[in-house]
DNA sequence: CTCAGTGCAAAGGATTTGCATGCCG
DNA sequence: CGGCATGCAAATCCTTTGCACTGAG
């Protein structure tokens, strides 16, 4: 992990200033590098933490490209390091408690999915930026339960 | 498209009264195959729908199978029939204008997506169930603007 | 007729915004 | 110090729920 040092580093090198709650939304998301809900980064901060002030920090790292967000199944806002995220990969839902994980595919089939996304531009005149694949099913925990 | 008998032979069979809002719901997915926003259902309605009923008669439907639902990017709900949602497709979402469309890939290509899917369940010791793939993109319309 | 289904209004949960105060640089 | 960032509270947006009334069977 990351000291704090160089996650004041990260966040100046962005024009940000490195402030505590700036600092706290980083050091959480890379303790546990999953995509975490809010609840759960709020119950991590060690001092008060507003939800207005974590919700335009996540704004602000995300548009700084120190962070990413994704939204689960259910309609709810996750977010995650950049450090996880700059492979590229995808995301497991548990339809039992609505947790997530990283996982990534190969190379070769993250090739043949890229091959017949190009396709959907030829076939449909859209522009395609960017996929992501979200699975569904049941974590071990839920699985036991 | 179906006829309006049809449409109630179809909620009949799932044990569902054929009611107007719920015809018309189904009727309106229809019209318009690609996953639809409450607020496009809403304003496709001719007579008078509550968004209550609206979303209860979307709850009911999809119960019974005879629509799909999934969240947009930022989080909104999208609801389409089971007419296009048989075939096992996937989403592209417009970053300007949040619209969305379905698109299938090859047998191929979802084999090799399942294949390794498959391997999550050994490695994480997770129970998968469906997979779905979100592209981002511009349409051809936000495109031109 | 009778009860499931509807519309309206109020409640809820997540996220955003306004504003006075506080902390970073 | 000066101004951007924070905390608190109120506002907003989407969705759900309670309840009296209506229409499908």
């Amino acid at each position: 992990m990351e000291t704090t040092p160089e996650r004041k580093v990260k966040l100046r090198g962005q024009g940000l200033s490195a402030t505590r709650p700036r600092l706290e939304l980083l050091q959480i998301l890379e303790n546990d590098p999953r995509p975490q809900s809010i609840e759960e980064i709020i119950s991590s901060s060690s001092g008060k933490l507003a939800l207005s002030t974590l919700y335009r920090a996540i704004s602000e790292l995300l548009d700084a490209g120190l962070i990413e967000t994704l939204v689960s199944p259910d309609g709810k806002t996750l977010v995650e390091t950049t450090l996880q995220a700059t492979a590229h990969h995808h995301h497991v839902f548990c339809k039992g408690c609505d947790k997530a994980i990283d996982i990534e595919f190969s190379d070769d089939l993250e090739k043949n999915i890229e091959a017949e996304v190009k396709n959907i531009e030829i076939s449909n005149g859209w522009k395609v930026s960017d996929h992501s694949i979200e699975i569904l099913g049941i974590c071990e925990q839920c699985t036991v339960r």
